[in-house]
DNA sequence: TTGTTAAGTGTAATAAAAACATTTCAAATA
DNA sequence: TATTTGAAATGTTTTTATTACACTTAACAA
């Protein structure tokens, strides 16, 4: 890393977050409305500046909770962006972190107080600058991450069931799964727990809940074992 | 984005490189010694800071012309590193990128005049601040990566024999393979094409000489085709 | 002509993924 | 209380992909 730059050189560096969130059938997203200018009145991606004191993590967890109240929720760092003009205004450029949260468990939180609002990931309103690009990169990478970690839980209740599940996984890979062939290859993972607890908000018969396993699943791949769905 | 910042929080934005070469049968990473302080003498990536007028993408370009002679290769951005003391003497952010270079075909190119040196993956000496860090994330990008798009051969020259581009992914992915199934799977995929020439330098029969045919390529993934190996 | 060295080649066995239809349960209603 | 209703639960077969594995060939050297 060479040692000479320009004073002038120094950026604004702002965080953007692009949140998550899965309600019955459907991938959603919470966007705001800025009260503020530029763009007063359009609809962003959560975000603000990073402060001299904390990484970028701290910064976008600290956005997410000034914003919307909640703490504690699943984070990736997703990409930085830096297209000379992407602020009209002013030279930024903006790390996006994209977070899955459970929306059920939140609603209370997210009410009023708060200017946002959820929006399906298939039908949200235009975006400032270039927040469409990164909400499409964010989606592309959960795509991918959702395969290979098992972070989808973090976007249902603690407790669910596993037809929740599968239209989860159908929401976000935008595929439907076949029922039995996705239910084996849930189960042959073992690292649910089988509830004695049924939800019978769907069916008279009900359906049996289940819980992720943090531990079990911990133990796992500290034995070698790697999520793959 | 909120619109309220303190001009004492702008931020250095760096830019690391992390540049990869592959030399018979060993991966490569491309580092220099520095010469001006702070760490003067002490092995670092390839780095400098973002201009105004630039985005990351062309600063990473930038930086590397500069340090190596070399324009047009293989860069893709890796993660943004911004620890609060990552540089004990100011605060830095620093977005890393990773190259993919074909040693060979620029071997005069990185000559004298640049004070780089190439150094086993498995083998190298001491960085200064998270460059070790970089490196590692940049390997396991690296080793996702090649399974899924056809960058690998941005590591060989133009021309190169099946047994190279094993011995390539061999290395990359840290796992023996076995040749005919390399092969067969290499062959299946059907974007290579097979030279009437041989290498005559690795045995007294010699060796096929391949080309990525990238034409085929685009073809075959505007078709809907995904590469995967 | 014989030896040496890496290159080149195909098939069988195993594992993983995909396709597919019927029965069960509990409540609602006749 | 028997019957209907609607989603939940459940296994097997077929197809596809992956893995394991060993001998022959070409060219030059001795």
């Amino acid at each position: 890393m060479v040692y000479k730059y320009d004073l002038e050189d120094k950026v604004l560096l702002a965080v953007d977050c692009i949140i998550f969130g899965f309600d019955e059938e459907d991938l959603k997203i919470l966007l705001i409305k800025r009260d503020f200018e530029p763009q007063k009145g359009n609809w962003s991606l959560m975000g603000g500046f990073l402060q001299k004191k904390e990484n970028l993590d701290q910064a976008a967890n600290r956005i997410l909770y000034h914003l919307t109240g909640i703490n504690d929720i699943y984070l990736e760092q997703l990409y930085t962006f830096s297209e000379v003009d992407r602020d009209p205004a002013e030279r930024t450029i903006s790390t996006a972190y994209y977070a899955l949260i459970n929306a059920k468990d939140h609603e209370n939180v997210l009410s009023s107080d708060f200017s946002a609002k959820w929006f399906s990931i298939s039908d949200f309103p235009d975006l400032i600058f270039d927040h469409p690009e990164m909400i499409e990169k964010a989606m592309k990478r959960l795509r991918r991450r959702v395969s290979t970690k098992p972070i989808g839980f973090e976007l249902l209740p603690e407790k669910f069931t596993m037809r929740q599940l599968q239209k989860l996984y159908e929401a976000i890979l935008g595929t439907p799964l076949d029922k039995r062939n996705f239910i084996n290859k849930i189960n042959s993972l073992d690292i649910l727990v089988k509830l004695d607890e049924k939800d019978m908000s769907s069916s008279r018969k009900g359906s049996y809940l289940y819980k992720f396993d943090t531990e079990k699943y911990q133990q796992k791949i500290s034995e070698g074992f790697s999520f793959k769905l």
